[in-house]
DNA sequence: AATATTTTTTAGACTAATCTAAAATTTATA
DNA sequence: TATAAATTTTAGATTAGTCTAAAAAATATT
């Protein structure tokens, strides 16, 4: 079994590498883990030995099918939490994101298939990103930052980045949720700031923001 | 902010102590942790630095004012996760000890307040121990073993020792359940093995059995 | 009361995860 | 393409929690 910090590396390094498509270097794994570049190196070599990543020096690490599914485990774990969270306990979608941190590393399946039955099988969390199913099987839905789009453009959110707590303060406060209908009235060259319908509101949206925002058309 | 074995640690001190009334041998303290006395020692040095304990060496540990509110927030959290994991997700009572220790473990007020709300500020667990309410108090119940009433004795099942799961199992087939009447029809001499009315139904008990099962008159 | 037994503590070693500093390697630049 | 700069790895140290073996203290027994 995967000690707590293992399964944070390895979740990390999935992340980084966009869900498994590209490799992640050691510099990028110890900045995203808070870390040094030192601890990142013994710690990749650890879970190469476990055969949860490939790894060449120097050349940096890709998860296998092995890690893979381990790492979407963990995942799936995280966004069934935050679905609870939000759904059945009340939080706002800034709250929950350090709670599941630590919720995603209790260890029991019957746990999370009962609740996973108990919310009625989501398939998207809070903010819009999809749960794995119990297979470690994830739709991957087709979509594109907001910040790609031209004016004119139609669509819904489909996502929000869940990084960061101040922005999902922002997005809650004009209304920004997975599942909105969005068109884009016009776009500023200069700064590619955007003034868009939302809900039926007119709302302007700097780049900044714009790039955290999921569509699809 | 306490480490997850200080936790496990203070915790099983809290218990073995009978609730802070008397204190705690360091092989007792192995014996429950399932480690050895160097290792207790070791903790209670921890702990006893943290004020958490008092503990002259050769003579056991009791635990401070301080260590036991820091207990009863894990007792708190063990049982009001017990009581979420039987009422709402619909495990069996000897299945959920396990998840709850480590359920217990999670870091955040605002979950456990949350939590408390949604399972409708419960007062006992499943298996009928109390749940500290937010500022750490306890309400102790007056009840004793059923292994210690004589025959005649009618009232009812307040709560069971949440230890072994095959007892749970046990006591789930014959559904020994709290808030069920029990009366003791007859206690035999010699092996003190009880024939009782439970729910209307016969069920004999063995000593073994009934000084799992509390009562209150 | 002296000695044997049990319990507890101390001392020293081990693992996991981390760090700093230095060495090795790759990438960028002049 | 040789050298400088950046990145990555290695080496050695540190902390938390654990262990075994030995020493110290308490309790039990003759």
């Amino acid at each position: 079994m995967l000690s707590l910090t293992e399964e944070n590396y390895l979740k990390a390094i999935y992340h980084l590498s966009d869900g498994g498509t590209k490799s992640v270097l050691t510099n990028e794994l110890a900045e995203a883990m808070s870390t040094k570049a030192a601890s990142a190196t013994d710690m990749i070599k650890k879970l190469s030995a476990k055969d949860l990543i490939s790894y060449e020096k120097y050349y940096g690490v890709n998860v296998t099918a092995k890690g893979k599914a381990e790492a979407l485990a963990v995942v799936r774990k995280h966004r069934l939490w935050e679905t609870f969270l939000v759904q059945k306990l009340g939080f706002t979608w800034d709250e929950v994101h350090e709670v599941a941190e630590q919720l995603e590393h209790i260890h029991s399946p019957r746990l999370i298939d009962k609740l996973d039955e108990f919310l009625g099988f989501p398939k998207v969390d809070p903010h819009g990103d999809p749960i794995p199913d119990g297979k470690g099987k994830l739709k991957v839905l087709p979509q594109v930052g907001l910040d790609q789009v031209k004016a004119g453009f139609q669509g819904v959110i489909t996502a929000v980045k869940d990084s960061d707590s101040n922005l999902l303060k922002y997005l809650d406060k004009i209304s920004a949720k997975p599942g909105l209908k969005i068109k884009v009235i016009n776009k500023e060259e200069y700064d590619e700031s955007l003034e868009v319908l939302l809900d039926n509101k007119k709302v302007f949206l700097s780049k900044e923001v714009s790039k955290n925002i999921l569509v699809s058309g």
